[in-house]
RNA sequence: GCCGGCUUAGCACAGUGGUAGUGCACCUGAUUUGUAAUCAGGGGGUCGCAGGUUCAAAUCCUGCAGCCGGCACCA
């Protein structure tokens, strides 16, 4: 047999006959080698270390604390959870069970739910699993021997699992004991090398496939990681993300409420009303800078109007309608873009007329499915930073390079830096000719090469095929929070349909009559969600200029109470957001409450402030005071409450 | 919409068949206080809604709603 060359991390290389397998040369280097090895990389390529090595290739031995061999525990950690359910519910069968973020899940068919104490038992039988530390070995298999062998067992998900594999592609079998499992690999040594760093996490209903008209399975969500530290560190940052919820941080801040006659509708409580007005402000300075034209279009309008958009066809399940005395029905409107079209075509346009920037701060009304609400980041009335450009054909790289660029400086005002943009295709559902469509998707593919070229790759893009709106393909933006969450806010759509659909012309430099191309796009997106996301990234802990109670002076005896007011109305006068607490309170008790409702600044003000006209100033999240005279605290305060931009 | 869980005072929670509780908040009084809880007293709940079982239901059963965790859908 020939050599294979394996070059190792540190640079040296050796020959092997070909065909020797990553355990023999592990041992073949040292028996203690073998013994803390997992797996194997070849050529950065994970897999068994039982694999027989048939070309050259760069090797690197993987033991369980390799960041690499992450993705392998929780691997094998389906695997044993799928092992133990099945050992404990006989019958029940096992569909599939890959790696996800920071952990794993399987999906089982089973005909009783799972009970919360099931969770323990599960767990439990895998740490016996695990202790049992059985040797993962691979076998492959015949399509007719898995198919019959699965069917046989009653798996007839794994059937078609196996059926849905390519013809040429071997089928691999992994087994850990007498238990055994379909799958591609690859696996660490044996179950042992799991650890004990694991725990369930969840039960949950899913669809097998993905697909809401197929079964639903149960899923058993966990997490794996290599080191008990790694997962108690883990565990605390899900706690922590937790405290940031802004359900909880809304009700404690006062700041908005839900409640069941109302199922996915806000309702904004005057300092969440004063924090919404200040995004919608901010943005509207935004806009009117860039050369926007802001209007208002009616809330319902008749459904025949709907039909021609084309909007009851292709998002008619998703609006509410009503029924006017009158017998007329009448639609709430899911979007804007007929409305702005309706404005568009008041006044014949002309091609200098372009581009129009029609904004609107609309709130649209869209029927979501009752299981899809969460608090405000998905309700079913929001508000759109919305926006129509009217422009020609040639004018849409200019005009999107444009809207990328304030989309960016938007969001680097709140902090947002770490963007990432998915371009979404032309879905099943549609209007429009495909040839447009082609035009559309190739106009904004080459506006995303535009933008990446331009941040020098610092953003990332994706394509979603299938997945653009039923009138345009569009750009999505995926802003990255305080504690690496994703967050899609902005999006840009670029639509050769709407406008000649509802009769929407401009007379170009020929005199003849064209049909202009829109983008839609918002930047915030949602104002409810984004204020949720806002609420979540500071956890509460908003910057000056966004805080809806911005300042409390806070008495520390009665008799500072007529100088309190004084610094208050001073402070009022410069046009910042105030409160006095002029309780008879301990100052120790008001900077308790203070601190826990997140006001950014406490002056604290007694006897001998208001002789020296000071104030004694404590910022939120500091235990540090500061004495400033009360004009220049004025004057410092105002300039730090400006909003940017 | 689908699967599972939950719903008790403003908030957080205890209470599994026999007169509804605790802490915080709230109200009243005393205390005038220098940076994360001063002391004492008091009021407050058709136990999500509607049915049913029972001598008796917060507790058991059924239906509905809302919420929570996922799935599907999506800004």
């Amino acid at each position: 047999m020939s050599d294979v060359t394996l070059t190792f991390p540190d640079g040296k290389s050796r020959n092997v006959k070909s065909g020797t397998t990553g355990a023999e040369v592990a041992k073949s280097i040292s028996p203690s080698l073998l013994k803390r090895t997992v797996a194997m990389q070849l050529d950065g390529v994970l897999s068994d270390l039982a694999d027989p090595i048939t070309k050259d290739a760069a090797i690197n031995f993987v033991p369980r604390t390799d960041p690499a061999a992450l993705e392998l525990i929780r691997h094998d950690c389906a695997h044993v959870m799928a092992e133990a359910v099945q050992s404990l519910w006989p019958g029940t069968q096992v569909t599939i069970g890959p790696v996800i973020d920071n952990g794993f899940y399987y999906d089982f068919a089973k005909s009783e739910p799972f009970v919360p104490e099931d969770m323990g038992k599960i767990e439990k039988k895998m740490h016996e699993i695990v202790a049992r530390n059985a040797p993962f070995t691979k076998e492959v298999w015949s399509r007719d021997k898995a198919k019959e062998t699965f069917a046989k067992m009653g798996e007839t998900f794994k059937v078609e699992l196996v059926d849905a594999i390519p013809p040429g592609e071997d089928l691999k079998i992994y087994k850990q004991g007498t238990w055994f499992d379909l799958c591609r690999g690859p696996h660490m040594t044996s179950t042992g090398a799991i650890g004990k760093a694991f725990k369930l996490q969840r039960f949950a209903g899913a669809y097998w496939r993905g697909d809401s008209t197929k079964p639903q399975l149960q899923r058993i969500y966990g997490t794996a990681w290599a080191t008990e530290d790694e997962l108690n560190a883990y565990i605390k940052q899900l706690e922590e993300a937790e405290k940031r919820d802004h359900r909880k941080l809304g009700r404690e801040m006062d700041l908005f409420h839900f409640q069941e006659e109302a199922p996915g509708s806000i309702f904004w409580h005057p300092k969440g009303w004063t924090l919404f007005q200040t995004l919608i402000s901010y943005m509207r300075r935004q806009q009117e800078q860039a050369g926007y034209v802001e209007v208002n279009s009616p809330d319902m309008m008749e459904k025949h109007f709907w039909e021609l958009s084309g909007h009851w066809e292709n998002y008619g399940e998703n609006m509410f309608t009503t029924t006017l005395p009158d017998e007329r029905v009448f639609c709430c409107k899911p979007m804007n873009c007929p409305g702005h079209v309706q404005i568009y075509k008041h006044g014949l346009k002309s091609y200098r007329d372009l581009p129009l920037k029609i904004a609107e701060f609309g709130k649209v009304h869209r029927y979501e499915p009752s299981g899809a609400l969460h608090g405000m980041l998905r309700v079913r009335h929001f508000t759109q930073d919305d926006a129509h450009i009217f422009i020609t054909e040639h004018q849409i790289m200019e005009e999107c390079l444009k809207i990328n660029d304030l989309m960016l400086s938007i969001y680097k005002d709140f902090g947002f830096e770490d963007i990432f943009i998915k371009l979404s295709t032309r879905p099943e559902k549609r209007v429009g000719a495909d040839h447009l469509w082609d035009k559309a998707e190739k106009a904004l593919q080459d506006v995303l090469d535009e933008v990446t070229k331009r941040s020098n790759g610092r953003i990332k893009t994706a394509l979603q095929p299938g997945e653009g709106a039923f009138y345009g393909p569009k750009l999505e933006y995926v802003l990255k929070d305080a504690i690496g969450r994703e967050w899609q806010c902005g999006t840009t759509q670029v639509d050769f349909n709407l406008a000649g659909r509802l009769g929407a012309f401009y007379i170009d430099e020929h005199s003849e009559k064209k049909t202009p191309v829109m983008i839609h796009r918002a930047m915030f997106g949602s104002l409810e969600r984004f204020t949720g996301i806002l609420i979540e990234n500071y956890a509460g802990h908003f910057p000056l200029w966004l805080a809806p109670l911005q300042v409390v002076i806070a008495t520390i005896t009665r008799d500072a109470d007529p100088y309190a007011n004084e610094v208050a109305e001073k402070l009022k006068a410069a046009g910042l957001r105030v409160e006095t607490d002029l309780r008879n309170e301990k100052i120790g008790y008001k900077v308790r409450e203070h601190s826990l409702a997140k006001v950014p600044l406490i002056l604290a003000v007694g006897n001998r402030d208001a002789e020296g006209r000071t104030v004694s100033v404590r910022r939120l999240g500091s235990q540090e005071q500061t004495v400033m005279k009360l004009d220049e605290a004025v004057a410092a305060f105002a300039d730090e409450a400006k909003a940017p931009g």
